[in-house]
DNA sequence: ATAGGGCCTCTAGTCACTAGAGGTTCAAGA
DNA sequence: TCTTGAACCTCTAGTGACTAGAGGCCCTAT
């Protein structure tokens, strides 16, 4: 007879939380697997791979939508792979847009610290910045870092 | 007679939308203002100077936790300031962790997409990449970027 | 006096899970 | 075969930091 897997077994092998798989068989990531006759869950060789490819995307950085269109392209193997490329460049874009700015953010950061003496925090450069408006002039605009 | 703000009034001078003042307050971010007769809140400058400090903190992606340190911290003038050398270094830190670990991804997405070719979904070195769980043996982490 | 834009509260939704309560099942050892 | 306890089940609610919407009241300019 086939290889059975339960939930644990799952999690142990991918290294996913049990309640993160049955989250997504909620949300319809997961096919809805066969049950013992007690009702627990019982899952093949493919179930595993399914998981395996989720949680690679994920560690990519997809978010859930993106790795949901990438096993319904997954699924097909005799079509073309343009769109992969698409969502691969697309995050790759995020990816640097986001280095950019941890960047920038990091040099701020840093020109705080840099040469801050120890007084009192009436004298204190840092909450100054934080106080002055006029440090932060109209055109000067620091977005929030990570959405 | 003093001056006098309505929350609109803050919003348009900080940037920070008026839902948001609400929630600010409602988490004790921000001290419930008077009120005028109809029920309408009434703020002053001390308010606004609080909410652009938030405005700018946030701006430094600090959590909202280290937020509120921070407002208890202006709040004490008197008071020595290496709490606030130690926040922004932490927060620096960790900036430099993310950059590092993007960095990383963004390497590893861009090795993806180069040289890749236009074939079937079946051909596709992405897909084997998310697929082939031989290319992540033990020891090869991917931590989520960014939490 | 009235029009309409701004304000009020409250609930629910976002994303991707995580935690807990309260109960059932499975499998290994005696 | 029985027992034990780890693993499983469902369901609800909570996280962070807001955002969106419903349904209704207020303020001010004309």
């Amino acid at each position: 007879m086939a290889e059975s897997f339960s939930i644990g077994d799952l999690a142990r092998r991918t290294g996913i939380k049990v309640p993160t798989i049955r989250y997504y068989e909620s949300i319809g990531l997961m096919p809805e697997p066969d049950r013992t006759a007690g009702n627990q869950r019982r899952y093949g060789r493919d179930a595993l791979d399914t998981l395996n490819f989720i949680a690679h995307a994920r560690a990519f950085g997809f978010p859930m939508k993106s790795v949901h269109h990438l096993l319904d392209i997954a699924a097909h193997p005799e079509r073309p792979c343009e769109d992969i490329d698409a969502l691969v460049a697309e995050r790759l874009i995020e990816v640097e847009m986001r280095i950019s700015g941890l960047t920038r953010l990091r040099d701020e950061l840093s020109g705080l610290l840099a040469g801050h003496e120890h007084g009192t925090v009436g004298e204190c450069r840092i909450i100054e910045a934080f106080s002055d408006h006029s440090l932060c002039a109209p055109g000067h605009k620091h977005d929030l870092p990570m959405e």
